[in-house]
DNA sequence: GTGATAAATTGCGCTAGCGCAAAGAAGGAA
DNA sequence: TTCCTTCTTTGCGCTAGCGCAATTTATCAC
């Protein structure tokens, strides 16, 4: 995959109200990675040189205890930036997660320490990445408290009904949302077990709320979704 | 209590590179709040119209469902900031989670607004917030992996270690680390329940790894928990 | 089409941790 | 000292969800 042109990277929140001059300059010192399906462009612990850009593909940002089994902690759809916290604090930093495809992706690599020059003359850049970081913060200490308080059934709910707004698109014949995730995915993302997912996507398709196939789930009635992520009790 | 004087100030991280005229110029766009224990700073909710950097006392940053059940994002010490994301945004935020008094507490309260103008001329203060903002990042990531893939004994262990690194206090007689929580507290940061940290410190008490009474938890054997916090399994 | 591989389903037993209830400390106020 | 409030402990029963194992289904390469 080549670079992205200027107007493609105008899709990058961070860069909305940079000028072509800054987005050339920031071309000229990136490059493109394609890397295949279930591939890492970082891992956890590595060294975080760089900051990237996803211009094609997903991506899940996942972090592992040491007993290997893992967390996502987001979903990386195209134009969104991942991998950036090395280039907001001055010192050396490592990852704290890592980065698996979840099909064949490409993305741009900005140097870190590149990026975080340019952001001392730029207060754009430093107010874009703020606003980034703080979504960011917002949504996982939603999550963390779901997954403190709520049952895996609410859990499950509220997550696809998210990924529905990140990713979701119409499906033509079913007329419903369709996702394409695994029940590990869904696992993962919820901090449930595979078995768990399977059984409650089964009971859901069974009262004809979603529709599922492998790696593959279409929400017919979002609705009934939505009742469930917010039901007390 | 009074304003703080310019060297308190720099006990802030942020603060660290501001100049006096800084600081003077943010000590006049800034008043003291002081408030008794378990009384709000802020509600979940409210429009974030000030951030908060904590003089005197400890404070509790929790988040509620609609049920009413909670959990505690972290723990406010001393010279720390609170409720800054309002003023990282450009729109208009409401604080995400509310600030609760773990005793008599002051904390000088800053217009966002104000801090935010400020933040565009001066770029140490974006990249300090930067830094707040992924330091705490990297906390709840680590957290939320451990509420999804730990136990409630991993996750109280490393709380308390967390909990010692951050305000432990050489006890005098015990020759132990003392912390002042209620079980109750231990319950919200760890996402178990009081009667689950009760019988947990009780079972730890007999084995001799701390000694606790009412509100306080005395760490005996801090090598004992790290085993258990890290205990593959 | 056929075989191989990966994903999903489902039955089954188990247990970590919840949550009620009731009783027992530990302060604090007056 | 005594009362009152708040915190803590502990017994007991229960269940949500885990996790193994075995089977079924879907997809892909050839």
């Amino acid at each position: 995959m080549s670079q992205p042109s200027l107007n493609e990277l105008k899709k990058v929140n961070v860069f909305q109200k940079a000028s072509d001059d800054d987005l050339e300059f920031i071309l000229q010192n990136s490059l493109v990675r394609s890397i295949e399906e279930n591939s890492f462009f970082f891992l956890q612990g590595d060294e975080a040189a760089y900051l990237y850009i996803l211009l094609s593909g997903r991506v899940k940002i996942t972090q592992s205890n040491t007993n290997g089994q893992q967390v996502s902690l987001r979903i990386v759809y195209p134009w969104q930036i991942f991998g950036a916290l090395g280039a907001a604090t001055h010192k050396v930093a490592v990852y704290p997660a890592s980065s698996q495809t979840l099909e064949n992706s490409a993305a741009l690599a900005i140097e870190s320490s590149f990026f975080r020059t340019l952001m001392e003359s730029r207060p754009y850049l430093a107010f874009g990445m703020m606003n980034l970081m703080t979504g960011y913060i917002q949504e996982i200490q939603e999550r963390y408290r779901e997954l403190a308080l709520e049952r895996v059934e609410q859990r499950v709910a509220s997550t696809l009904i998210r990924l529905a707004g990140q990713s979701g698109v119409k499906s033509e014949k079913e007329a419903g949302i369709e996702l394409i995730f695994s029940r590990q995915d869904v696992a993962e993302l919820t901090g449930a077990t595979l078995y768990t997912i399977s059984r409650l996507l089964s009971d859901w398709e069974r009262k004809g709320i979603i529709q599922s196939g492998r790696e593959r789930i279409c929400i017919l009635k979002p609705h009934e979704l939505t009742l469930i992520a917010s039901n007390s009790n």
